[in-house]
RNA sequence: GGCUCAGUAGCUCAGUGGUAGAGCAGGGGACUCAUAAGCCCUUGGUCGCGUGUUCAAAUCACGCCUGAGCCA
């Protein structure tokens, strides 16, 4: 409860759990940078949020992948895991949860949920022959396989004849009620192009599948048939429900989803659509519990055009850009130039162009100009101006006015890149407001009370853009709000009490005579070696 | 084979019935507060192809081509 006695709407979102194996791939950065920033803005709004991101590391293809390496699966995993928490630190994603499927409390609940949907019936026992590839721990149709028996998917690998006793789901019992969701709830999957696949999909049929694997070690035991081990998707998806338990709570799904269930959105790629689409809220009906609000499923990524992978050689290994251009410029191309839901490209090109034009060149630049002007035409204090000085048709205060309504209908929606644009917009208009109104010729004129007009609104507009971008680039936003004066760091988990919604994303909050900050870059230009012809 | 989405300037995309737009990249210019940044001007498009509907089509309908994907 608030003070006014509402319930305070909670925010959960959650990532993939990444399968470990192996070492984080640009698709699980982009995934997670974009929750991270979904995230990040619904604390700017104040809202009590909770980021789950994590590992799934189950399954017989990480069984043999340690084993390949002459590791334990368990020291296989830790190993791997290490490699995810260096990456999101460098990117500065600010998770609140870190779910791994080996945590202890993890077999607690899958054990209790497997129960409830053992009691409502829903799996089975049946026979289970076909081909099977390891690497998409999935069975093949015999007609969907490549040359010598090799998978689609995995064309490197052939698939295994598997003819088993498993436990079966009967995904076929919930036809129809998911097809209700997606009618009664259209949002339930997005975009539109991943819901009607989805919708095709189920309206096609819906079959049982198995939840259960024998001659599998590395896993959890069935409850009812401790000889075999279930299926890596089932104990996986759970792993949203453990991430929510309380340090301090036993591993009950009844703690686990007192405070944050449902999960208002899992981001996922469009390749693991089916199983949260479809697979996950027909469990979560099985189980009786309430369903997610949204799943989101974006799109690939291809490198110059071309799709990535370990065989072609032209992987692009997230760490090593980060590393190279740090964490705001790796968040702010990824959100800002490839539109969220949809394929996206990434080519170094592009990458150093939008960098340089837009951090470093308008807003990076905007910023440093601007305090230098102000240190020296106005003693270093933000110019303490009466708003009625910006009543009619102001180019910046009337952009200004409107922009906050724009962006967070945007981040909203996910459209991350129409965020970015629109404030852009903003950071653009204050370039041409200053070279139009040229201050240092006003400030030589003597025109005091004018230069200071012009500095405020300017500024000002800097700190409303550097805040609404606050959830894509924190810390560029720190370095804005630090050198406009301001004792603040966007990384805080607070930073919507802080610096409250209502407050700082109108236009004519910076407060005159506030002390500036040093002028430094915040963005250093990028300088492309050149090209030897 | 069925279905979905996309095809608009060199690149990334907006525009969904009324004289083709933005950003980036390219070319030129004036300025000087600034990260050789910013500002102004500018080059650049048979809006995938064809047929139809309409006074009028990038936009609607049908067919085809190309790409991505889902299903069989």
């Amino acid at each position: 409860m608030d003070s006014a006695g509402n319930p305070v709407k909670t925010f959960a979102v959650t990532t993939p759990l990444y399968y470990v194996n192996a070492l984080p791939h640009i698709g699980s950065a982009y995934t997670t940078i974009a929750a991270d920033a979904l995230a990040r803005f619904h604390r700017l709004l104040g809202q009590p949020v909770l980021m789950i991101t994590g590992t799934d590391e189950h399954g017989q293809k990480i069984q043999r992948t340690a084993a390949a390496r002459g590791l334990e699966p368990q020291a296989h995993c830790d190993e791997i895991v290490a490699g995810f928490y260096t990456l999101w630190e460098r990117l500065n994603i600010a998770y609140d949860r870190f779910s791994r499927t080996t945590a202890p409390r993890h077999a607690a609940i899958v054990q209790e949920f497997y129960q409830r949907v053992w009691q409502s019936g829903d799996i089975y026992e049946g026979r289970q022959q076909g081909w099977y590839c390891v690497a998409c721990e999935e069975f093949k149709e015999e007609r969907e396989l490549l040359a010598d028996k090799r998978c689609p998917i995995h064309t490197n690998k052939s698939v295994e004849w598997r003819d088993e006793h498993n436990y079966f789901f009967k995904l076929s019992n919930y036809q129809e009620k998911l097809s209700a969701l997606y009618a009664e709830q259209p949002e339930f999957i997005q975009p539109v192009t991943r819901r009607n696949e989805v919708l095709n999909f189920v309206d096609s049929g819906l079959q049982d599948f198995s939840i259960s694997r024998i001659n599998l070690d590395w896993g959890f035991p069935v409850p009812t048939a401790p000889e075999q081990t279930l299926y890596v998707w089932f104990d996986a998806l759970l792993g949203y429900v453990t991430a929510l338990l309380d340090d301090a709570d036993d591993p009950t799904l009844e703690n686990a989803l007192r405070q944050w269930w449902p999960i208002n959105i899992h981001l996922i790629g469009k390749d693991i659509l089916r199983f949260h689409a479809v697979y996950w809220p027909a469990m979560l009906m099985s189980a009786g519990l309430p369903l997610p609000d949204r799943v989101f499923g974006h799109g690939f990524l291809t490198k110059d055009g071309q799709k990535m992978g370990k065989s072609l050689g032209n992987t692009l290994d997230p760490l090593a850009l980060v590393n190279q251009y740090g964490a705001d410029a790796v968040r702010f191309y990824f959100l800002k130039e490839i539109e969220f839901g949809r394929d996206g490209d990434f080519s170094e090109t592009r990458f150093v162009n939008v960098l340089n034009a837009d951090l470093a060149n308008d807003l990076g630049n905007l910023l440093n100009r601007t305090l230098k002007m102000a240190s020296r035409y106005c003693g270093g204090k933000i110019p303490k101006i009466s708003m009625d000085a910006f009543t009619d048709h102001h180019p910046l205060a009337e952009r200004g006015a409107n922009l906050a309504g724009q962006v967070q209908q945007a981040y909203e929606n996910l459209a991350f890149s129409e965020a970015c644009e629109a404030v852009l917009s903003l950071v653009r208009a204050s370039n041409k407001y200053l070279d139009e109104t040229a201050p240092w010729t006003l400030f030589k004129q003597g025109q005091q009370a004018k230069t200071e007009m012009v500095l405020y609104a300017v500024l000002e507009s800097v700190r409303l853009s550097g805040y609404l971008l606050a959830p894509i680039v924190p810390g560029l936003a720190t370095a804005i709000y630090t050198q406009l004066g301001f004792a603040v760091d966007f990384d805080q988990r607070d930073i919507g009490q802080q610096l409250p919604f209502e407050q700082h994303s109108v236009w004519g909050t910076l407060p005159g005579d506030q002390s500036l900050g040093k002028a430094s870059p915040i963005f250093q230009r990028i300088e492309i070696p050149a090209e030897v012809p």
